[in-house]
DNA sequence: ATTTATTCTGACTGATAGTCATTTATTAAA
DNA sequence: TTTAATAAATGACTATCAGTCAGAATAAAT
């Protein structure tokens, strides 16, 4: 009787299908210039059948969101595992994050997009993708935290930090230069000359100074 | 013939009566929530009055964060000319930003919103407020360029701090601040009890570490 | 008192997120 | 094979809301 287990993995495929179709049509125009009517022409279904699926546009996009999150998962996890000093998964992490940004920008812009998003512990059931996106996140704010706890232990990181105030602060910082990228970036590089690049690395460069440990 | 006058003057004082309306609206239950609707009843006017005066829905959201942007701008003029050194002027300026959020943390949550904004030249005639965000944000980001600027040849910053460079990433890394604490603000505070403030001063903190001039 | 200019109104339009009674397709039972 | 039961899909429909515009109301000028 694998009729069941067929309809899961239909089910699935088709669900996959619509975050295929959505991720072409949001990326292309921008959410908010997207409509649903879009999506459901790009998937070749009907606009009903996108509600079967999803309970609504925010989850919609929090689909895609997820997807980016899951990369940059995989990515984080390869560099803390691969390094071993804190300071070296910390700066494995920055390239990750950096890559990530050159490798998948319309991922890295929409999560920045959940970034924003104020968590309500209460939007589970109703928003299952959010609820995904808030968990999902939280990992990869804890790989850094780790990170940070391991530098700080092996001597590699000021011995002075409080390991969750600064992952707090690494992350904001990271998103607070992700989000001048997106929104001014155009701007910077037609009027003052500076490329998205030179920003990220100068800034990575500038989080070492607060991180490392200048012994003497 | 004072009439002319007396209209523009009249004219101003409706403007911002309807500026007051919508940030009674808007801050009460969000601006995505507020109708233009409600921003009418709360003015006493109607809503194609509204459109007289403003171009937009986002345009009024803009008036209102133009005046959080004027607010911001005197208390970093201020800060600015009451310092001499560079570093003690950027401190002053941190000061001023961390004052502004406590005291008006409705303005500065606003001003979010403008920083996600993607600059567009065309737009000035379509949104005037939005372009005036614009100048004056400008402005501000011109004053701890000039700071910088000042504490590099005094020496009380790293002489080899790009000012451009470490502006921007100044900007983004306060706003990457801001926008943490307004999204997961609560969540760190009950979960982590960590409160907001602990994050600002912790940041700021962080940031000297990467502008003070350590000779020797 | 009449004309002109200015300000304001609110019913209307268009766009779009989300719903739901109905239809179509698939599987199980007779 | 026919019929009943279950699941998936549809698209016309509703509700909401930003933005418009022809005309009413008010004020100023003649």
């Amino acid at each position: 009787m694998g009729i069941t287990e067929r309809r899961e993995r239909e089910k699935e495929q088709r669900q996959n299908a619509i975050i295929d179709a959505a991720e072409t049509v949001f990326f292309s125009k921008g959410v908010e210039n997207a409509t649903m009517d879009e999506v459901a022409e790009q998937a070749e279904l009907s606009k009903g059948t996108l509600y079967l699926y999803f309970q609504n546009k925010d989850d919609l996009y929090h689909a895609i969101i997820l997807r980016g999150l899951n990369l940059l998962h995989s990515s984080f996890e390869e560099a803390v595992v691969k390094e071993e000093k804190g300071i070296d998964k910390l700066n494995a992490i920055g390239r990750a994050y950096y890559d990530f940004y050159k490798q998948y920008p319309e991922y890295a812009n929409a999560m920045l997009h959940h970034e924003g998003h104020k968590i309500d512990i209460e939007c589970n059931e109703k928003n299952p993708f959010v609820a995904h996106c808030n968990e999902t996140g939280n990992k990869l704010f804890g790989f850094m935290q780790e990170a940070v706890k391991t530098g700080i232990q092996d001597g590699s990181l000021r011995p002075d930090l409080n390991p969750l105030l600064v992952s707090v602060v690494l992350w904001a910082h990271s998103n607070g230069i992700m989000q001048i990228i997106e929104s001014k970036g155009e701007f910077f590089e037609k009027m003052m000359g500076i490329k998205r690049e030179d920003i990220m690395d100068y800034s990575f460069q500038l989080m070492r100074c607060y991180l490392k440990n200048n012994p003497g």
